[in-house]
DNA sequence: TGAAATGTTGGGGCG
DNA sequence: ACGCCCCAACATTTC
């Protein structure tokens, strides 16, 4: 074969990735393809941070290409088109990509191969971000499993052989005449108004920065995951989450590294860490699973008895969530984290995510739209089995009486109160009893701190108690059948940035 | 990957 | 010395 294109998507690496692997070895030219068409993953586009993370992504794979004497080119969609007209331009014969689940980019693809075929163009699909593919694992009956563990069984049962990562491919020079490319900023992928100085601060996107944080994860922190992963004050997080998610790593690397490093003097601490970080993939792998064989749960419950769930409408009430005014301390640190980073820590993600549904007696809808749209790692497999799990209307789903008290949550997973100092600095002078409860604290502490509840922080916009009787009353009696879905209405998720 | 209510036990104060 | 009460600490049950 004379010419082949590489379409990039969520895959942005050169190492382990088959499709471009595959590429180089048939064709005398590999010509590297990113098609921006946010519009074809919709309703559920990137949101911001997302796009922040893939303009840079994309500034680091056109780098390490560029580095190797090849060139990344950018179009717009629609990708069909888009693609025929790449392959027209260059007399490429094939385009070879790596499979996506996400349902509607895997129908758009499905549709792109149609296309290319109709234009006598090749295209060739390989697996290449998932360690299993939904099809690849089956329950005894021939079903899609809905359940973690026994899905976690036959996976870690399928895993135990499993093939070694494909080394970087060697990229023969490109022709002489490089087909045309977009600049990365006409993808107008950044924020107008420059609101990312916390996720600069934080992250950085890319292969080489996603290796690198492997590393370190498994040289530094692997070995107190098990305890550390529960706690937002430390940094006991692999933080790999983006850099999964666009496939600057992927978790056949995460497994073999893992897997590579032999097992050292004293390593029952490393090897319980890594059993508990490798569970974390399989929710990743079970996520997609099951996004794949439910295709409707990104919008509606997986369990029909919540059709006819009553769910309440307050918009200052999620306004005030949005923006970590709610009054509780654990709740507004987990989302000015998020606000500010474009991240948050997991045991604080299912605070929140239990504070709005449970608390405030929010639809799911509304959280999972908001963490689309904040969350430099926003995955919608992922984020639809962690919002479903919490409403308690998804695969495996949480029993619907566990409701999360972030008064106590604080106390067992931020016993410093470190966090909490770090994102609610109005509070940082009040003592440890009473900085996670500073609607109970005593007038004369509150003084002492300057603390005024009310002006220099919100009085709680819910009682914690009440609310919490009120939604297990609510719950109880939805657990009959359902009526018609009620999903509010998009762009009723507050301000956009 | 829960929290609160309820039940049980045992130590210590005290008459 | 003994019984009684209180309550913290822990276990179990319930939502």
């Amino acid at each position: 074969m004379r010419t082949a294109l590489v379409w990039f998507r969520n895959d942005l690496r050169l190492a382990d990735h088959a499709a471009l692997s595959a590429a180089a070895r048939a064709a005398e030219r590999v010509i590297p393809v990113y098609v921006h068409a946010p519009e074809e993953a919709a309703p559920w586009a990137p949101g911001s941070a997302s796009r922040w993370w893939l303009h840079h992504s994309l500034g680091a794979l056109g780098a390490a290409l560029a580095a190797e004497g090849s060139r990344l080119i950018l179009r717009r969609g629609p990708s069909g088109a888009a693609l025929c007209a790449l392959a027209a331009e260059t007399g490429a014969s094939a385009v070879f990509f790596n499979r996506t689940f996400e349902p509607a980019l895997a129908a758009r693809d499905a549709a792109v191969e149609v296309q290319l075929a109709e234009a006598g163009v090749a295209s060739e699909s390989f697996a290449g971000n998932l360690l299993l593919e939904p099809a690849a694992l089956r329950t005894q009956a021939g079903g899609a499993f809905r359940v973690f563990t026994p899905y976690w069984r036959a996976w870690q049962a399928a895993l135990e052989v499993s093939a070694p990562p494909l080394p970087r491919p060697r990229l023969r020079a490109r022709g002489a005449n490089p087909p045309p490319s977009l600049a990365l900023d006409a993808l107008a992928l950044l924020p107008r108004i420059r609101w990312d100085a916390g996720l600069t601060a934080r992250f950085q996107p890319g292969e080489a920065a996603a290796l690198a944080r492997l590393e370190r994860f498994l040289d530094e922190a692997v070995a107190d995951y098990t305890e550390a992963r529960d706690r937002p004050d430390t940094a006991g997080t692999s933080r790999l989450s983006a850099h999964l998610h666009f496939g600057e790593l992927s978790p056949r690397q995460a497994l073999a590294a893992i897997r590579a490093r032999a097992p050292a003097p004293g390593a029952a601490a490393r090897a319980r860490g890594a059993e508990a970080f490798l569970r974390q993939l399989g929710w990743r792998e079970f996520a997609h699973h099951v996004l794949h064989h439910f295709p409707h749960t990104s919008e509606a419950p997986m369990d029909p008895r919540f059709n006819g769930h009553r769910w309440r409408s307050d918009s200052a009430g999620l306004a005030a969530w949005q923006r970590g005014r709610t009054g509780i301390p654990l709740v507004d640190a987990g989302m000015r984290e998020l606000w500010a980073t474009g991240w948050m820590h997991n045991r604080v993600r299912m605070v929140v995510a239990s504070f709005l549904t449970k608390n405030l007696g929010l639809h799911w809808l509304e959280g999972a739209r908001w963490f689309h749209e904040t969350l430099v790692d926003a995955d919608l497999a992922n984020n639809t089995m962690g919002w479903q799990w919490t409403a308690g209307s998804g695969a495996d789903a949480a029993p619907y009486y566990r409701i999360f008290n972030p008064v106590l949550q604080a106390e067992r997973f931020d016993p410093d109160r470190g966090y909490l100092r770090r994102w609610l600095p109005e509070l940082a002078r009040l003592p440890d009893e009473w900085l996670h409860r500073p609607f109970l604290a005593p007038a004369a502490v509150l003084a002492a701190a300057g603390v005024t509840i009310g002006s220099d922080y919100p009085a709680p916009i819910v009682d914690l108690k009440r609310s919490r009787e009120r939604a297990l009353e609510t719950w109880a009696e939805g657990r009959g059948t359902g009526a018609t879905p009620a999903a509010p209405r998009r762009n009723s998720a507050g301000p956009k940035r």
